[in-house]
DNA sequence: TATTGTTATACTCTATAACTATA
DNA sequence: TATAGTTATAGAGTATAACAATA
């Protein structure tokens, strides 16, 4: 019983995870890429908070965003109160992407889920809730 | 609502991969490592099929069974009614290991989501199950 | 001295294209 | 001809270690 849980939500992880990815490869953009547009929608983080979000080290973040900011996307500035650290932010064009994206993700997820119905939706909710305290 | 539960749904599918992605890597397993010793626990498939059950092409599976087969976890064996296709299935080590990370997995996902409850165990597989028909 | 970030290096993961063997 | 798998190649992602700048 406990396995069968577990299985189902691991299952439902990687189904969530396969659609990220393919709207992610869609538009030339990895999981982790996808991942750090989505962070970066309502944060301006420092290197170090972002890989600490991410689970990566700084040296990995220091090539994500060297790479997304050669696309445009993202952009460098020093911080003020600490010349040491560097904040990171979305472009005009990286945020226009992920809002366009994350509607993507809305759209793909949606009628998938949306056949559970409202009611549904609302107990899901509910029960994941308790799983989300990161 | 719609974008409450879309975000409740990634973020719980961020959270499994993470404790997936730890327990591989602390076995020197990526996490397609890890879903490929998952696979094989009761299947013996062809290149071709776990591709497509990965989602990735042959060439890259080709190379996730070498890295694996030099490990000792898995092994090929050439198809004896089509012999241009290859079967792939785990060694007898590669089973240990998976039986034992798999518990490990129950182990860590178990506690944080046993904090639901049976009966909330059993109405969360109930709500998930219409999103696992792959 | 400790912390922040970057750079150098090495390995894994992945895709595309070209190839061999079999159907 | 078409399919199954491998190999060659190239780029992204990641970690470790060494480094420079700042605290």
């Amino acid at each position: 019983m406990q396995d069968a849980f577990i299985d189902a939500l691991v299952q439902s992880a990687f189904q969530v995870t396969s659609v990220l990815t393919r709207i992610g490869a869609e538009n030339d953009l990895s999981l982790t890429q996808l991942r750090v547009l989505g962070i970066l929608r309502d944060r301006r983080p420092r290197v170090t908070e972002l890989a600490a979000h991410l689970g990566l080290e700084k040296s990995s973040v220091s090539g994500l965003v060297d790479r997304a900011e050669q696309r445009g996307l993202m952009a460098r500035e020093k911080n003020s109160e600490d010349r040491r650290a560097v904040d990171v932010f979305l472009t005009p064009a990286g945020r226009e992407l992920a809002v366009r994206l994350f509607s993507e993700v809305r759209t793909a997820l949606g009628p998938t889920l949306g056949a559970l119905g409202t009611e549904r939706q609302i107990r899901l909710i509910e029960l994941l809730e308790p799983t989300l305290d990161v």
